[in-house]
DNA sequence: CAATATCTTCCAATTCATGGGAATCCCCCC
DNA sequence: GGGGGGATTCCCATGAATTGGAAGATATTG
């Protein structure tokens, strides 16, 4: 993920130091030296602001009420001034966390991570597997080719998932019956079978290929 | 909004005075004194933890490791240790925010609230959701198609509600319950199928559509 | 006390899992 | 290259599990 951070401080030293900083972990950076500045590079829709209090014309302070309602990113401020009533006042005005100078570049990087992260989980979407055009989202059950859907019973999403999720290894009939069942295998294996062959017969119809490889004498094993 | 928090600390002297203050601020407040006992209050879905990290038996970092994958709220470090190592160890377990004592009540409080402000707001960026016509303002919990107001009973709209802003999961129906009743599920699960039913009979009468989808043997899930 | 919401129970309808047997395929040996 | 034996695939009828629906009991609310 590529996170765009905007940067904003009265003092050129400080904003040169983030600025290589945060470029050296990735991140595209944008960097203003007063507020109205950082008002045009609000355009640009950054993740996260750090934003400084004391500057010349309208202070962080401001600067964080105004925009507060129409950005909803982090917004971190940076200050020297240590008394509680000014990180309480940052805190009011909408800000997301209040750090100190001099603070570590390390602490503050990790800061900033711990916000993104959290954005990110917020937003986070369920994990999916591809491959050949084919995707599975696992929280969602769903199994679909190019856009078009394909209904999969439970066992047989079952199935699916194990050797997907796995698909480096073979699996002798017994071990899915064991995974998937969660019942101990005695001899029964025709039930695996017969699945696999519907999910063959499911996947070909709807993507010509044929995705589970038959190890011969083993077992299964999907194909990459 | 009545916000449940969890306050996890060996001081009985800390978590007593945490637990007034957050009491006094409206909050409903679960303590305990180790890791094992807050993993038993974490089924009562705390909106943020407080973790301190020197405890007996596991550590905060621990358990915070343990819960983070399945626990999405933030968790906030409280600790002695100023060391930078230590800070950063906070944050890469997961961690939302790192706080050493000696702290201000003040401070924590402000620092709880601006987590909780930003949990809220992301969201209540989808308070309003839309699809296929029908609308769901989940702050006012009312529902309508068209502009036809839909009366939903307040577990019916609950079940909506989890469906809806998850619509890419599926839901058995033991999670249905835990995540609405706030119970564990003891094998009485036709009480969901029931509400299920009603819900389906309103939306079908209102919008001739059917906006659940059936996954069999598993659960329930949202169309998209 | 009435109205509404929630919960329980039971049954029919549906879908899926299962197992057996026939047909086919694959590998090895000649 | 051809045949044999075992493993695999295919087909399909049956029965079990799951869901949807009706009706009524119990709890909650105003």
């Amino acid at each position: 993920m590529n996170w765009k951070i905007l940067i904003v401080d009265d003092e050129p030293s400080l904003t040169a130091l983030l600025r290589r900083q945060f470029t050296d972990c990735g991140y595209t950076v944008f960097a203003a030296n007063n507020s109205s500045e950082a008002l045009k590079l609000l355009k640009e829709q950054p993740d996260i602001i750090l934003l400084d209090i004391n500057m010349p014309g309208k202070d962080g302070l401001a600067f964080c009420r105004e925009i507060r309602e129409s950005v909803s990113c982090p917004i971190l401020f940076l200050t020297a001034r240590i008394m509680e009533q000014d990180k309480l006042a940052g805190f009011r005005d909408g800000g997301d966390d209040y750090i100190t100078k001099p603070f570590s570049l390390a602490e503050l990087t990790a800061r900033v991570e711990a916000h993104l992260r959290r954005e990110q989980r917020n937003k986070a979407s369920s994990a999916c597997l591809t491959s050949h055009g084919l995707t599975a989202d696992l929280a969602a059950r769903e199994l679909s080719f190019e856009g078009e859907s394909i209904a999969l019973t439970r066992k047989e999403f079952d199935i699916v998932e194990l050797l997907w999720t796995n698909s480096s290894q073979v699996f002798d009939r017994e071990h899915i019956y064991e995974s998937v069942w969660g019942l101990e295998a005695n001899g029964n294996n025709s039930v695996v079978k017969e699945h696999i062959r519907k999910i063959r017969a499911k996947l070909l119809e709807a993507t010509k290929w044929d995705f589970i490889e038959t190890i011969w004498g083993i077992g299964y094993k999907w194909k990459k």
